[in-house]
RNA sequence: GGCCCAGUAGUUCAACUGGAUAGAAUAUCAGAUUUCGGCUCUGAGGGUUGGGGGUUCGAAUCCUCCCUGGGUCACCA
């Protein structure tokens, strides 16, 4: 609407300044009204009179009466200090809601082929133990940025980066192997994902306790630590799996496919997908082509020993190795490849987020550097969507003291807290079994998902599973209510027909829907240039908090008058539908009834 | 110690990117109310925006020193 407003009345204050003033400002500022004043947008004097030398005031003054005459959008004003707040006539707000009623994706932009072609990578676990709560959070963020992205019309690829190989997988193998007597998903009743965490647990305990012995025979606690006969295991299973044998890889490769089935059920509870993926285990080597680029080019050097490095403390950074003597990569390597390798698979692609913890926001501010340093266009396109931590009212969380909350007991968790409010509530006896074991899930997750996409993406959140989640207030249920109401609402009015008379007379509240409705598109806009599923979730709340203040009084059911009925229902539908169409962007469903 | 991030009602979060008297929800308190689906409505209290200084018509927002919490500074990933 501000953008509308801006074409509709700039060049009326622009007439205004060309008739009366020596000076031309290029452009005004149009701001929404505060509430507590009377008027529906807002125009900054200050600027503009500190340009013509005048008292704000009484060129407010000058510039409402002008508008006032001259627009027929302008019904009223008044000025307050230096602000000039206008009133907009009924038939304004009419045709505004008259053309967002007539598009149908309204604030989203269908991404065409010419587009923009954006990575989004997400979750990116590790293969030896199940989704905690942390990653709970990085796949709803990523997820939901991606849907963002997309619905301001780019083309997006959802992507994850799959750390399946390195030392910890080799330690969940090797206690498998040691104290496994053949365990499999199928034998044990457990989920892929939880056996192999279970074997990893395992192995650290066994790993502390032969540490225990070797330091009660005299060693040292370092010594302990380096040369416990576990460790040294894994070590020897990690050199023969990198020489390809083939008894270590088929193990390998059993274990990791009964993580991919725990995973997948885990992405299928959480309602997230992806479009590709990518493996370590086949880009752990990529790298080494863009390092001898950058020797070349004489952006790294050579240390006597071999290893290769770059210099960053021009850039206030520090130096950072990027080949090891023995000309193996490192992690950055990795990421410098792989960066580039995705560059090369989808040739179209102008920029990629990585979705990934504030702890590494060093390491991507480096890798970012360096792809610059090289050369790489795209590399000013790259963005680090970085988040911070889940913290535990018990304090951090740790996997091996077993203080993570766990993803699917977390999910179920949010299910059976949510039939129990449900089932307190009532009202739910018209619906089967099936149909009420889809809305538990449905709200319990709905809840989980706006609680953690609310909030800021860099501040860290605190989350407490025991007191679980309030389910009124600013909640994902108290939308899915809504929404859910509307429907029901909508059905009883019956089908409506789209015309209403254009002298209609409306209600403060009913311009208040229509001003919320209205920020729809900005708020996408703004959404992805922040890269911030917050600013669409604080979006919704506000456009049902002011839906329900229309509800509140207003009979949409009762009214004698057809017209203003249709009109009623009209704006109600299309509340839902943005509200439907946000809550996609997050992830999060809503049912037509509850 | 260097660098990065955060600090806003008791609590969880906002504040349209420099705008008006910093807003919601929740919790607490006071009163009213039995039906159109949050048990509903009204009202109240609650703030030195971590602190000091600065920039200007105007600062939670920008600059600068402190304070607190977290992260990070590996030939780990």
């Amino acid at each position: 609407m501000s953008a509308y407003l801006q074409q509709q009345l700039s060049p009326v204050i622009q007439s205004y300044f060309e008739a009366h003033k020596a000076i031309q400002p290029e452009s005004f500022e149009f701001q929404s009204t505060r509430k507590d004043f009377e008027g529906d947008t807002t125009v900054l004097i200050f600027p503009l009179a500190a340009q013509v030398k005048m008292n704000p005031e009484a060129l407010g003054n000058e510039i409402g009466a002008y508008l006032k005459e001259n627009s027929n959008d302008v019904a009223d004003f008044n000025v307050v200090k230096g602000f000039l707040n206008l009133v907009l006539t009924d038939q304004f707000y009419l045709e505004q809601f008259q053309s967002i009623y007539s598009i149908p994706h309204f604030g989203h932009i269908k991404p065409t082929q010419n587009s923009p072609t954006l990575m989004v990578e997400f979750s990116s676990p590790n293969t030896n133990k199940p989704l905690h709560l942390g990653h709970i959070r990085n796949n709803v963020l990523g997820y939901a940025v991606a849907n963002i992205l997309e619905a301001n019309g780019n083309n997006v690829v959802k992507t994850q980066i799959i750390n399946d190989r390195g030392i910890h997988i080799c330690k969940s193998m090797v206690a498998w192997l040691t104290y496994g007597n053949g365990e499999t998903p199928a034998s044990s009743g457990l989920k892929g994902d939880h056996l192999v965490g279970k074997y990893y647990v395992i192995f650290d305990a066994e790993y502390k306790k032969q540490i225990k012995a070797l330091v009660a025979q005299g060693h040292s606690e370092e010594e302990a630590k380096q040369n416990a006969p576990l460790l040294l295991e894994a070590q020897e299973m990690l050199r023969k799996w990198e020489s390809n044998e083939e008894e270590v890889r088929s193990l390998w490769r059993t274990m990791n496919e009964w993580v991919y089935s725990g995973f997948s059920s885990t992405y299928s509870n959480l309602g997230v997908t992806f479009d590709s993926y990518y493996y370590e285990s086949d880009t752990y080597l990529l790298g080494k082509d863009t390092i001898v680029k950058g020797l070349d080019r004489g952006v790294l050097y050579t240390k006597e020993d071999g290893s290769v490095w770059i210099d960053l403390t021009e850039e206030g950074l520090d130096e950072k190795l990027l080949l090891r003597s023995d000309g193996t990569s490192v992690y950055m390597t990795q990421d410098l490849g792989t960066a580039q390798k995705r560059f090369e698979d989808v040739p179209s692609l102008s920029g990629m987020v990585y979705t990934v913890g504030n702890e590494q926001d060093y390491h991507f501010k480096v890798l970012f550097l360096i792809l610059k340093k090289l050369g790489y266009s795209w590399a000013d396109s790259l963005y680090h969507l970085s988040y911070g931590m889940v913290d535990l009212p018990s304090g951090k969380m740790k996997s091996r003291e077993g203080t993570v909350v766990d993803a699917d007991d977390l999910m179920k968790a949010m299910e059976s807290e949510a039939e129990r409010i449900a089932t307190s509530a009532g009202k739910l006896e018209a619906l089967t079994e099936d149909q009420k074991e889809v809305l538990y899930s449905v709200l319990g997750l709905g809840a989980l998902k706006y609680f953690i996409l609310k909030v800021d993406p860099k501040k860290r959140i605190l989350f407490d599973p025991e007191a679980s989640i309030d389910f009124n207030g600013n909640t994902g249920p108290f939308i899915q209510y809504t929404h859910a109401r509307i429907k029901t609402l909508l059905q009883r009015v019956g089908a409506a027909t789209i015309s209403w008379d254009s002298q209609l007379e409306l209600d403060p509240r009913e311009r208040e829907v229509i001003k919320q409705l209205s920020r729809y598109p900005e708020t996408l806009q703004q959404a992805a240039l922040q890269y911030s599923p917050a600013v669409v979730a604080n979006y919704i709340y506000d456009l049902v908090k002011a839906y329900n203040g229309f509800y509140q009084n207003i009979s949409i059911l009762g009214s004698k008058d057809s017209q203003l009925r249709n009109f009623r229902a009209a704006l109600s539908q299309k509340v839902a539908e943005v509200i439907a169409s946000s809550c996609g962007l997050l992830g999060i469903a809503v049912p037509d009834r509850m």
